[in-house]
DNA sequence: ATCAACCGTTCAGAAGACCGAATGACGTTG
DNA sequence: CAACGTCATTCGGTCTTCTGAACGGTTGAT
C-alpha cells in the first residue's frame, strides 16, 4: 500500500523526505546566485509552504542559508562555503591538476578546464581564465549536458555505442541552434573522437564558442578531462589541431602524475 | 511534555530532525577530506546508525555523498562542489574583491585574504598565495576563531568592549603558546587596532606566521576585513608598518566600490 | 482609506520517519 | 579454520514530522 502510494508520486519509498528537501534547497540556491522566498521555493518544489517553513528554519540557525534584511528572502550561508572547497581538496584528480592546468593556460592562452562526468552532465571542477577580455563564461560546479560539450564527448567516447546510448537522455536537450541531437551524428562524433583522441565542440553549448577536449585515460569512476576554450575568431580548425596537442599532452602528464600516485 | 523533553536533549523543538542531520554530515565530511563509515559518523554524531542509514543513501541517491570502492566509506559528492561557488557569485563583496586582492598580492608578493565574521569564527572567502615557497596554509571556506587571527580583530575593534565581550565565547580557545586568551588582553589590542585602523596576528594561529589585517567600513552583517599573512622571517615590525598601509589602501579601494554598487 | 495580494507563521489531525535490536556479509585475527 | 570484529542493512512499533487551512502582518494598488 505504502510502495504504491509512494510509486504513485513518482517517488522512491528509500528517500527521507526532509533530508532530499534540504538538498534541493541548496541546489535551487546554488542554481544561480538566486535570491528566493519561501512561497517561491515551495512553489518550485512543490512542496507546502508549512514544512518548508520548519526546514529553512533549521538551515538557517546553522547559517547554511541567509536571510535579507528584509528577512524575506533566502540566499545561501556561509556554512556552504566550506563544502566546495572539501570536495575538491579530498581528490586526487583535482589535486593534481593545478600545475598542470596553470601550464596548459600560460601555452595557450585560453580558458582551460577540468571536468567530471556525472550522470548525463558534465561538471567543472577547476578553470583558469583566459587572458584575453573576450572569453567564456563558466564556474567551478556548474553543470552541463554532456553531449553538448567538448568535455562530454571527450569522456563519452570512452564508452562504446551500446553504452553512450544508455548513459544518456533521449532525446538530447539543445542548447544553441548547433547543439547535436541526433543519436546517429553523435554516435559518429564520438567515434571520430575516439580515433584521434580529442573531442570537439563548436558552439553547441554557447554560440561562438569552440572547445577542444581530451579524456584523461585513468577512468576515475565517471572520468575525468581537460579541455581549453575560446572564441571562434580566435580558434579555426588549424588553431584548434594546434590546441589539441597541447591539451592531448598536458592531460598526457596529469595521467602520469595520477599513476605515480596509484602505484605509490 | 514534549518540550519538557526536548530541553532536557538540549535541543530546540523548532529544528526538522532529519534536515539538520543533513547538514551536520556536510559539515562533518567537509571538515577535512573525511572519510568516514556509517558507525564512525553516528558515533561521532550521536545518532543511531540506522536513521543515519536512511539519511546517507538519500545523499548518495542525489550525489552529494560518494561511497569509496569499497563501499564502506562516506565522502562528499559532486553537488557539494556548486554550493560553495554559488554563494561567492551571490555576494557583492566577494564578487567586487578579486581586482582588489590581485592587486595587493601583487604589491606585497604575499598571501592575501578576504574574511568574513560568523558568529565567533571568521571564514576565509577568497585568498591569493604567496609567490613565495613558504607560506601559510589556508582554504575558502575555512575557520579560524575570530580572537585568534588579525582579521576577526581588526573585525572585532569596530564593536565597542561590551559587544565584543558578548559575541566572543568565554574562555577564549588557545591555538598556539601566543594565542591571546586573556580578556584584558585582547580588549587592549582591539583599542589599539581601532586607533591605528589595523589588526595584528602574530602567530596566534599558526607559530610563525604574522598577519595584518583592515576591516571594511561597511559593515556587512558582522562585517569582512582583507589582510596579508607572512612568515615572521619576512615580517619584521617595520615590514609590518608597510604592508599594513597597503592593506589599507586596498581596504578603502575595496570599501568605494562597495558604496558605488550600493547607491547606483 | 480600502482592498487585494503577497509575505511568513501557527495549529491539530494524519502520515511517515525514527529507533534499537537482530541480521547478514565481510575481512581479520587468534 | 573458527571466532571475532567491523561493517551495512532490515523490520515493526512509537513518536515525530508533515500537511493544509486559517491567521496576522506588511506592501502596493485602487
Amino acid at each position: 500500500m505504502e510502495s504504491v502510494a509512494a510509486a504513485a508520486r513518482g517517488r522512491k519509498p528509500e528517500e527521507v523526505k526532509s533530508a532530499a528537501r534540504v538538498l534541493e534547497v541548496l541546489e535551487l540556491l546554488g542554481a544561480e546566485g538566486a535570491r528566493l522566498s519561501l512561497a517561491e521555493m515551495a512553489g518550485v518544489m512543490a512542496v507546502p509552504k508549512s514544512s518548508l517553513h520548519a526546514i529553512l528554519r533549521t538551515m538557517e540557525a546553522r547559517h547554511w542559508v541567509d536571510l535579507d534584511a528584509s528577512g524575506t528572502r533566502y540566499s545561501l550561508g556561509l556554512k556552504a562555503l566550506l563544502t566546495g572547497t572539501a570536495y575538491l581538496e579530498g581528490d586526487d584528480v583535482a589535486s593534481l591538476a593545478g600545475p598542470v592546468l596553470d601550464a596548459l593556460a600560460e601555452e595557450t592562452g585560453e580558458s582551460v578546464h577540468l571536468g567530471r562526468l556525472d550522470g548525463t552532465d558534465v561538471v567543472y571542477l577547476a578553470k583558469r581564465e583566459s587572458r584575453h577580455a573576450l572569453r567564456m563564461y563558466s564556474a567551478v560546479g556548474r553543470r552541463l549536458p554532456a553531449h553538448a560539450t567538448a568535455l562530454g564527448k571527450a569522456m563519452l567516447s570512452q564508452y562504446d555505442a551500446a553504452e553512450v546510448r544508455m548513459r544518456l537522455n533521449w532525446p538530447l536537450e539543445r542548447l544553441t541552434p548547433d547543439t547535436v541531437t541526433d543519436p546517429e551524428s553523435l554516435l559518429s562524433q564520438l567515434a571520430e573522437a575516439r580515433l584521434r583522441g580529442w573531442a570537439m565542440d563548436d558552439g553547441e553549448n554557447s554560440p561562438e564558442i569552440r572547445c577542444v577536449a581530451v579524456a584523461l585515460g585513468t577512468g576515475h569512476g565517471g572520468g575525468d578531462a581537460i579541455s581549453c576554450s575560446a572564441p571562434k575568431s580566435r580558434m579555426d580548425d588549424a588553431r584548434a589541431e594546434e590546441v589539441a596537442r597541447a591539451v592531448t599532452e598536458a592531460a598526457h602528464s596529469l595521467g602520469t602524475l595520477l599513476k605515480r600516485l596509484g602505484q605509490h
